[in-house]
DNA sequence: GTCGGAACTG
DNA sequence: CAGTTCCGAC
């Protein structure tokens, strides 16, 4: 594979508040199953489900085990892996996962194009999915954002509630406070008196970080409707020879 | 195991 | 609308 194109230097990682109501919190609507899926693959809660080879593959280890969780959350005590991958079934026409072939228990999430349909001003990822690993998925800022103050608050931020995305080409090399003015997004309320984000719904976190108090105790509350951002592979623009860190 | 139709539910 | 339940076909 070789060349992914230095172009591509950076990736988002967004949470759409789609992406996950708690059953609880005011207004929400039930608990997807995907959601629930990604909470499980983020969490790393080993046994009954794990990523798998390629970019949003995963691997459903234990069947029955799995069906049990899930109709734990959604009251259900005669789920089962029957029924459960039924839904999971559903999902194909909606695109929001397929089948790989051949491999027992194994699904794929199109990650791309759940961001497509739930913000169509995002284009899709213009990175063959082939060329992105599983272990993409996460929070963590490299280069000159490490360390960051933004970089810590995404540290704390479970995995799973983090989705992959990643920009198009047109996007230059941009120094970390020029990117904190683009991305990424918490969809918390924007603090009086401040801009509204471009993104309805979704106050960069430039804002947020000169207003601490609107974060009100995020992420651990139960509005946790957040987006962030994630830059990786770790490109960098290099005078003269084009320096790129390799793929771990 | 995997697929998808069909009826049904909150 | 997003599954749940049931099931025959491959």
């Amino acid at each position: 594979m070789g060349s992914i194109s230095s172009s591509y230097w950076t990736r988002a990682v967004l949470f759409p508040d789609w992406a996950y109501k708690p059953a609880w919190s005011p207004g929400s609507r039930q608990v997807q199953l995907w959601h629930f899926l990604l909470e499980l693959l983020g969490r790393g809660e080993g046994g009954a489900i794990g990523w798998g080879m390629e970019w949003g593959e995963f691997v459903i280890r234990d069947p029955e085990r799995l069906a049990r969780l899930w109709g734990e959350r959604k009251g259900k005590p005669h789920m089962n892996y029957d029924k459960l991958s039924r839904a999971l079934r559903y999902y194909y026409n909606k695109r929001i996962l397929h089948k790989t072939k051949g491999k027992r228990f194994t699904y794929k999430f199109n990650f791309s194009k759940l961001i497509l349909v739930n913000y169509p001003a995002f284009p899709p990822c213009p990175i063959p999915s082939s060329q992105l690993r599983p272990s993409e998925v996460g929070g963590s800022l490299c280069g000159t954002d490490r360390g960051t103050t933004m970089d810590r608050a995404l540290q704390s931020i479970p995995h799973s509630f983090l989705l992959p995305y990643c920009l198009p080409k047109p996007l230059p090399f941009l120094p970390s406070h020029a990117l904190q003015n683009q991305l990424p997004y918490l969809s918390v309320p924007p603090p009086p008196g401040t801009s509204q984000s471009g993104l309805t719904g979704l106050t960069p976190v430039s804002t947020i970080l000169n207003f601490p108090s609107a974060l009100n105790g995020w992420p651990t509350s139960t509005e946790r409707r957040l987006s962030s951002y994630h830059t990786t592979p770790h490109m960098v623009e290099e005078k003269g020879e084009g320096k790129r860190e390799d793929w771990k």
